[in-house]
DNA sequence: TTTTTACTGTTGCATTTGCAACAAAAAATA
DNA sequence: TATTTTTTGTTGCAAATGCAACAGTAAAAA
């Protein structure tokens, strides 16, 4: 129902196999927390979901936006005092979970579908890493405007166009920056012309 | 010469096969340009680099420190008008270069050494992860303070002893903060008896 | 529907930050 | 060795940032 091509060789793959569950989360609804013991992978094969941190003072800071066909594991985080979910954010989002020591390390590795399984999870891990190299990119901006602006032109469409589909409370989290400082900024970008921003939407500006 | 037993079993592997290359670097040579077309994977079997970035202002910002046993590749990295190189940081930095295409995605996949060593990568990027996700913690930190405070929590040894090995300019470089207010903050904790700092080395006092 | 909760937009203010500059020390190089 | 380059340590200051507060709006829940 909610299968794209690119990730149906995987998840035709997955059916065969012994070890994988597949769930649907709603809106809101924990997927994992990212504390527990039992190592798995898990990708999302329809929706969206956030990483969210708690830390000691109860604030939340967004650590990622996941969306179809991204990966997320516990295995990626060493355990800290603070709290580390995952989240739905989305009506409906779909996930597949693969215990990591079952398949990838028990199994003998003869069948050749689990070569392929194992492929396709390193593809997916390098685009994760990509993603995260990205991000410590972003969080490496001295200011707030050219975090936001560097935000921005990796996300903007051929027409200039960003869509906040979350919340401007959310991005402020997600570049971990005050909120208040962040709509600050934006005013000032877009008296400065820099963007044009109505409701929702963002144009940059050349 | 430099072989550690973590890593002599990929290396091993390795070296029954085409298309990697090992190679050694002297201090401040260049290891890679994060930005060339040909996708390698590499891994450090011994010494330390680092991954640097310049940005348009020709400012140096220090990505990554890595050191043996740790992996990088251009696969990691989107391509960007700034330039991304890994340079050599030790008198002598070992670099084992697997060509991508040619061993993970070409290959027929029927010999037992290539999903060992699809495997080995597989625990490699997966800690890779891990500490990208770390230095995304220590980004999201809202004040210099608590990022030198995270960044030697995880650091000190079992009598709280952090010893600068690179320089001071070199951390405030990878906590991406100007480097005279991360002095002025080391003083801060100092004086707040919260670090005993003795040259290039740092006690966390309780 | 009404009620409750969460988000938006703005501002004043204290704190933190980056920047520039400089002398002294240390390290690298010739 | 002497010379050059890099790093360390410090400070004043302007700019940027986070914090707190609050009213208005939008969205979610009852």
């Amino acid at each position: 129902m909610f299968d794209t091509t690119e990730n149906l060789q995987l998840k035709n793959h997955l059916s065969k196999c012994v070890n994988t569950t597949c769930k649907t989360f709603y809106n809101r609804e924990l997927i994992l927390n990212l504390n527990t013991r039992i190592k798995q992978i898990a990708f999302i094969t329809y929706g969206r979901a956030t990483i969210v941190k708690l830390d000691e003072d109860g604030n939340k800071v967004v650590l990622r936006e996941l969306k179809e066909n991204d990966i997320f594991s516990n295995l990626f985080y060493v355990s800290s005092e603070d709290e580390i979910y995952v989240v739905s954010n989305s009506n409906i989002t779909e996930v597949v979970f693969i215990n990591y020591y079952a398949i990838l390390k028990d199994c003998s590795m003869n069948c050749p579908f689990h070569n392929q399984l194992v492929l396709n999870l390193f593809d997916l891990l390098i685009k994760d890493n990509k993603e995260l190299n990205e991000k410590i990119e972003l969080l490496s901006k001295r200011t707030v405007r050219s975090k936001i602006l560097f935000f921005l032109k990796k996300r903007i469409n051929k027409d200039n166009i960003f869509k906040v589909t979350t919340s401007y409370k959310a991005i402020a989290d997600y570049l971990a920056v005050d909120r208040s400082n962040f709509m600050r900024e934006l005013s000032n970008l877009e008296k400065d012309e820099v963007i044009k921003k109505e409701g929702k939407q963002i144009t940059l500006l050349q």
